[in-house]
DNA sequence: CTACTGACCTGTTTGC
DNA sequence: TGCAAACAGGTCAGTA
């Protein structure tokens, strides 16, 4: 699935495949891979054709092609792959996928970029860019991915405003650091593999912990997804791929998530899976016990 | 305002 | 063998 690590992977493949190249015509299939761009498919489609691809940028889990339209200021061409989206570079004449949602050709008639997801949570919208609250960026944020928060491997992460933030919830760790407002790039992957790293159960509360026990799972969610990342990612399938369809090998270190039976690494406890969220969470019952008071609900 | 839930999707795996 | 249910889970609209 695509978090942060698998995202970067794809953001630096992109760079080396379409920056400094002009898009010629886009085609995009159906409107659901277009529903958050408010004007349509057809709208993004003509506003992307005839700009330049300036640069590639990132935050968290979202990414977004810097657009140079002929005659306007620049303009973000945003891409979410959701849990099943691929962004891949083929020759134009190179087979259709059953889950082609969009296709951009350029002007130098060399490969297409595609836009292939299977379950279209993810998509694309067209929008404009705006500066960055949290700090200098080179072009600025797109006005949809205003509300991430800096995830932990940009330059502006703010450890301690995030573990303040993270005390002031009166919820469960593993809950806030799956709340892209708080913190970007991790989802459940990453999450039990910082917990797992942290010696922290994800159900215990962001207020009833210390500032230095927080710091520690946020910086062991660095280094997990820093890791991953060199890698080139986490997937168990192809329907995590890189631009050129390749899989990263990454899910061959994982401790936690996906264990369930096998034995932690550290102490040879079973890994025990449980219902979280509406989906898994893994953890060591021995290096990450319960919290012993839980409330109702 | 905050915390939390369900809906959106479809291919694959599991269970009866 | 066949069919149904479970499973994977990021994001956001909507509710309490």
């Amino acid at each position: 699935m695509p978090e942060l690590p698998e995202v970067e992977v794809v953001r630096r493949g992109l760079q080396d495949h379409v920056v400094g190249r002009t898009v010629e015509r886009a085609v995009l299939t159906g409107a659901r891979v277009a529903r958050r761009h408010g004007a349509g498919p057809a709208d993004l489609a003509a506003r992307v054709a005839g700009s330049r691809v300036r640069a590639v940028d990132r935050r968290g889990k979202y990414l977004w092609l810097v657009l140079d339209p002929p005659h306007d200021d620049p303009q973000a061409l945003v891409v979410h792959l959701g849990m099943s989206g691929q962004l891949l570079v083929e020759p134009p004449d190179a087979p259709r996928e059953k889950h082609l949602h969009a296709a951009f050709d350029f002007a130098d008639d060399g490969p297409q970029l595609r836009f292939v997801d299977q379950r279209t949570f993810g998509g694309l919208a067209l929008a404009g860019l705006a500066p960055d609250r949290h700090g200098p960026r080179a072009y600025g944020i797109p006005e949809p991915v205003l509300h991430i928060a800096p995830d932990p491997l940009e330059p502006a992460f703010d450890r301690a405003a995030t573990v303040r933030r993270v005390r002031a919830k009166d919820t469960e760790l593993k809950r806030v650091l799956l709340d892209q407002t708080v913190v970007s790039g991790v989802g459940n992957i990453y999450a039990d593999e910082a917990l797992w790293r942290a010696g922290v159960h994800g159900r215990r509360r962001g207020a009833a912990l210390t500032g230095p026990t927080i710091g520690r799972v946020l910086d062991h969610a660095a280094d997990v997804m820093r890791e991953a990342l060199g890698q080139g990612g986490t997937s168990f399938d192809a329907l995590y791929v890189n631009v050129n369809g390749a899989s990263g090998y990454f899910d061959r270190s994982l401790a936690a998530y996906g264990q369930a039976g096998r034995p932690c690494p550290r102490c040879g406890t079973a890994i025990v899976r449980e219902e979280f969220m509406n989906r898994s969470s893994h953890f060591c019952p021995r290096c990450q016990p319960r919290p012993r008071v839980r409330r109702p609900g």
